[in-house]
DNA sequence: AGTCTATCCTGCCGGC
DNA sequence: TGCCGGCAGGATAGAC
């Protein structure tokens, strides 16, 4: 669900329908997704705006706005930042059509409707004078030249935090959520409680590999859908999940080793893992001794 | 500095 | 069948 791949392709597939259109209406219906401010404040800021740009940072989709004319000149309008947490989902729509159940905000455009549509009420749809400074807390983008083996084995080396709880972190590496970190982890034959100062640098490499391999695949695949629940905004479910290798599979044999695979707690998230695969570096010393 | 807990919410599943 | 506790992909603030 959303987590990078799933907001890459979310973008993708909106960003056709929504690039240089123009919001003629808004509409909220849960307050809250639009943060502080009040529905007419919100209304006011975007209303009559234009989306230019139409981006992804981590988890986070970017509209920025613009106003003007081609013959006045445009001039910046700020952005508005998505973040779909749990449940949040972008969909295009037809003006006049039935609108989506569970829908919190609506922006009308001079074609078509998006629609942000969230359950869990979590997500978050938000005007921003001020895109970057918002953004400026998060991690290097997992998929970028910044991030190389070598950034990654120094960075987890300077700190000690259990690795898996230091890859969910946005601020240390944004775009990784629970389950493509356990896929990450799993592939890198990294346990998840191993302290980030004791990664070799072999290691590294290998989970940097992995993530870069993963998430790239699964942007491929259009992510990750289970129970109907996460959708592609065009209806179709991603195909990710296939390819699991640890996510989900609680009880069920290993793929390399094929003994079964625990379930366990680790940072307070759902942790699945091989322990024959993914031995903790205590282990590893104990064995040898 | 790092870890844990509570919080924001609804839906769904398994157990009784 | 119906009820209820627990759990779910995320992020943050505050306590220890």
């Amino acid at each position: 669900m959303p987590e990078l791949p799933e907001v890459e392709t979310t973008l993708r597939l909106v960003r056709p329908g929504i690039l240089g259109r123009t919001i003629r209406g808004v509409e909220v219906c849960w307050p809250r997704t639009i943060g502080g401010l009040g529905e007419h404040e919100f209304s006011s800021l975007v209303l009559g705006a234009r989306i230019a740009q139409a981006r992804r940072r981590a988890k986070y989709i970017r509209l920025d706005l613009e106003r003007g004319s081609a013959r006045t000149g445009y001039e910046a309008a700020g952005s508005i930042l998505i973040h779909l947490r749990m449940s949040g989902r972008l969909l295009l729509g037809r003006r006049g059509a039935a609108a989506p159940g569970w829908r919190r905000v609506s922006l009308e455009l001079d074609r078509g409707v998006l629609h942000f549509v969230d359950v869990r009420k979590f997500g978050r749809f938000v005007w921003t004078a001020t895109p970057a400074e918002d953004l400026a807390h998060l991690g290097p983008e997992p998929l970028s030249h910044e991030f190389t083996a070598e950034w990654l084995h120094g960075a987890l080396a300077r700190r000690r935090r259990q690795l898996k709880a230091l890859l969910l972190d946005q601020s240390f590496l944004a775009g990784l959520g629970n389950i493509y970190v356990d896929e990450a982890l799993h592939e890198a034959r990294l346990h998840p409680l191993t302290p980030s100062d004791r990664v070799s640098k072999a290691r590294a490499r290998e989970l940097h590999q992995a993530i870069q391999r993963i998430l790239g695949e699964a942007i491929e695949r259009e992510g990750s859908s289970f129970d109907g629940f996460y959708v592609t905004p065009e209806g179709n479910p991603g195909a990710y999940q296939d390819q699991f290798q640890v996510y989900g599979r609680e009880g069920l044999p290993c793929r390399s080793c094929g003994i079964r695979l625990i379930k366990m707690l680790v940072a307070q998230r759902g942790t699945h893992v091989c322990t024959r695969c993914q031995v903790l570096p205590r282990k590893l010393l104990a064995r040898k001794a």
